[in-house]
DNA sequence: CAGGTGACTTAGGGAAGCACAAGTCAGATA
DNA sequence: TATCTGACTTGTGCTTCCCTAAGTCACCTG
């Protein structure tokens, strides 16, 4: 896909301009720094969050991703806790084991055969923030009664939460965050940024 | 879906029993607390996680998202800067409204008739921190050339991150986090729980 | 050695997601 | 009045997701 920036001027007024935009009532909104200025001036076809989507971007994914933080190793207990067909549990977790979220690894208990089981890798654990932001989120409007269960911090007890935060310790809204290019964007300032 | 608890014995050993499982080198996984406890007792299909995916748990509703947060309010900007067809955009922006995540409202500009634009609602804007926290994933796992782009918070200039948090300020890891039931659950011991 | 159990696979089918191409429709511009 | 533009919708067809139902295959137990 291309930018589309030739085939319109990109005058409009949109939030983002620098066009005295902190006067206005247009909070939720990143500003973009630097090359990134004109939105319509680059496209985001490299962006992590659609990479990202391509390989958790489905809801079983997801869910068995879950299920693993929640101690299941075993094909069966997927399935079943999940709530999904076995066909679509052995897809699902022979995707996240080629995607190197899960490795499967043998076990034996006494008495048994050697059975598999599946566990997370570093890969797959780093996406318990996003889990959690997802589960937060689902909290606060999908459920009218409250939360179905809730995360303390064991030991300490509190609640446990997912924030933004600044490296200086601030919690930016989304309205005081600003985006600009990074290491890996693609070269010059035209189309593959994101 | 029933609960497979009748049918499985639930003795064979699993992350979150209480088996003294604080020596054992399981680190990646939520520890059960109270009625949650043997994983195998509740089937978890009032999760946030699973009400949230029924709403965004699609590539294009996120990336949408993801374009509503960069600035962009109309429908054709939509299309392109996502890089999705124009019939899935005016599909899955029509579901984001009826689901309250965007709201349409019209504006006019000089010299040009009414037209419609998108715009986040509290709703939607909250699902920024899992926004982030996936494209942070994808920063780190997917982007082999180091992240696209970069969010820093305007003004103090900081790279800006998501992270989890307890009420006391500690950061937990995966490992040292309980889930329990919260007031949401659903009645009894049995069944339907997360 | 017959039967169970865990971990799958195969077959077949419905629904959702997505793309391309083309049409519609309202109002501004020429 | 004819054309243009933005914002869609309609028609058609592929591909992915997900289901049920029914195998398969390797052990382990009786």
């Amino acid at each position: 896909m291309e930018t589309e920036a030739k085939t319109r001027a990109d005058t409009r007024p949109e939030a983002g301009d620098d066009t005295g935009a902190d006067t206005e009532a247009v909070p939720q909104t990143v500003r973009m720094a630097g090359r990134l200025d004109p939105r319509g001036s680059w496209s985001a076809d490299a962006c992590s969050i659609g990479r990202a989507l391509d390989v958790v971007g489905n809801r079983s994914a997801l869910l068995l991703l879950r299920e693993a933080f929640y101690g299941t190793t075993r094909f069966d207990d997927f399935a079943t806790r999940v709530g999904i067909s076995e066909p679509s549990a052995a897809a699902r977790l022979r995707q996240l084991v080629a995607e190197g979220l899960l490795e499967r690894e043998p076990y034996q208990e006494a008495g048994q055969r050697t059975r598999l089981q599946y566990r997370l890798t570093e890969k797959g654990s780093e996406l318990f923030p996003a889990l959690v932001a997802i589960m937060q989120w689902g909290d606060r409007w999908l459920a009218p009664a409250g939360s179905p269960v809730t995360l303390a911090h064991q030991g300490c007890g509190q609640p446990v939460h997912v924030e933004l935060r600044c490296a200086a310790g601030h919690h930016p809204s989304v309205g005081e965050l600003e985006l600009s290019v990074g290491p890996g964007a693609g070269r010059k300032g035209g189309s593959a940024v994101s």
